[in-house]
DNA sequence: GGGACTCTTTGATCTGCGTCAAAGCAGGTG
DNA sequence: CACCTGCTTTGACGCAGATCAAAGAGTCCC
């Protein structure tokens, strides 16, 4: 059996530094106890798909370890993933019975798993957790339109480093060691997913790699280990900033 | 005095064919006959700006006519729309005091705001509203994902085409007029505020409608009003879809 | 060890869209 | 009317990123 500290309740879901947040075990330890009897666990290989869109969806769920992503494919098979579902992320909404997307793990995954209906009876009892949900599902439509802009307007060069610097972030976030001007992790995704997030191909994702390497903006380990000397140098080549001007 | 039926809690948001709804008359309306003491209208001209982002908001509102759009802008000038705002669409959120992004007034529009405090306190009293919002946010969500797909894997010709799809779609929902094969609509947008919802340039935008045009998938009256022969034809062109493989 | 994979890198070439520039076309105003 | 001013169209040209092609590198299995 598995332990609460590994759950979707997970006890740092307040400091996550970004804006993905699961319901926390802090805020309403007592109402999310009842989950525990309708809760069960999934687990899923790299490369598979969890959910296919238009499928049936009979629980929601959370990711409890792995990364898995979002992704909508038109006829002719070109793909765009439309988010990334990190530990402490929800898929699943309680009042939709088919899933919009394909879900995919992109490295071995585990799910936790709730009935939707129990879910549902539980959500009209407790309206906090309906709270927490739209406060989520803000979070995760801010997060949309801010990749909006990368998708709209950024280089192909500031879109590898916004989403490099997104996955430093969430990944030193999970290992609780924010702040700090050096970070390591491991990319989740192969170049093609990475591609596939970015509406570009997946060579040139491997070219701007390239390029940010040979700038010393960041050193590669292998093909999936990366190690950003300098975090703010990262940043600044990702433009990221979203600013109106001033009043008038 | 305006009337009811103009406002937000609009009676026709059942059968409104897109996404965006509003809270509606039709299921509330007792609890809703509350916010009359909190309501209250704001007029805007054309190409206004209503809300600059990080401003503090300290009211939600709703769309009576018009059109706005929620625009992010980078450091340097670049500029992406990452919303379109409809009679009956919802601005601001309960729980968040700033606002995230330019809201810009593209035609005339008329606001039906409330104060947020209250309005926050109804929503705690009638959870009926909450779950409601949480719904709206879904559908926005969605919206949202559809358009990275858009901006991230279509081309230019398929980006107007849905804009003006998309568009076609609404205001004939608003009309009345909803399944028929021929449309006639007045575009909200300057070629440049659909350049920066399609994530291209004005001449772009331009050189592509002059092409529809051409082909007589679409025929112009002055610059704004569209008439569209066959929507199916415009559709088509879209290439609007999004579906995942089967299971296997 | 040596295939057979899958994933990644790198090179050469092509092209859709961006950029720069100029002209057309209202609608408003003195 | 002539003259703005703001929006739109059209043309010529260049470039970022797509496409096509091939070779490297890691891992698994026999």
């Amino acid at each position: 059996m598995l332990l609460d500290e590994d759950l979707h309740i997970a006890p740092n879901c307040g400091s996550c530094p970004i804006r993905h947040r699961a319901v926390c075990a802090r805020c309403e330890s007592t109402e999310l106890a009842a989950l525990e009897d309708i809760k069960f666990y999934r687990s899923f290989q790299a490369g598979q798909t969890l959910i296919w869109s238009g499928d049936r969806m009979d629980f929601v769920a959370s990711v409890v370890t792995g990364v898995a992503t979002l992704t909508q494919v038109m006829e002719d098979g070109r793909t765009q993933t439309v988010g990334l579902l990190f530990p402490s992320d929800f898929v699943g909404r309680p009042g939709r019975d088919t899933a919009p997307y394909n879900v995919i793990a992109t490295t071995d995954v585990m799910m936790c798993c709730f009935r939707k209906k129990p879910f549902e009876e539980l959500m009209a009892r407790t309206p906090h957790i309906g709270q927490r949900l739209l406060e989520m599902t803000l979070d995760e439509l801010d997060a949309a339109r801010e990749w909006m802009l990368l998708l709209g307007r950024k280089t192909a060069r500031e879109k590898i480093a916004s989403l490099l610097a997104i996955v430093a972030r969430r990944d030193a976030g999970l290992q609780g060691q924010v702040r700090q001007r050096q970070v390591t992790f491991d990319l989740p995704l192969t170049r093609e997913a990475m591609a596939d997030y970015l509406g570009l191909t997946l060579e040139t994702v491997s070219r701007q790699i390239s390029a940010l390497k040979r700038e010393g903006i960041i050193e590669l380990a292998g093909k999936r280990t990366v190690h950003v000397p300098d975090i703010d140098r990262l940043i600044e080549e990702a433009a990221d900033d979203a600013d109106g001007g001033m009043p008038g």
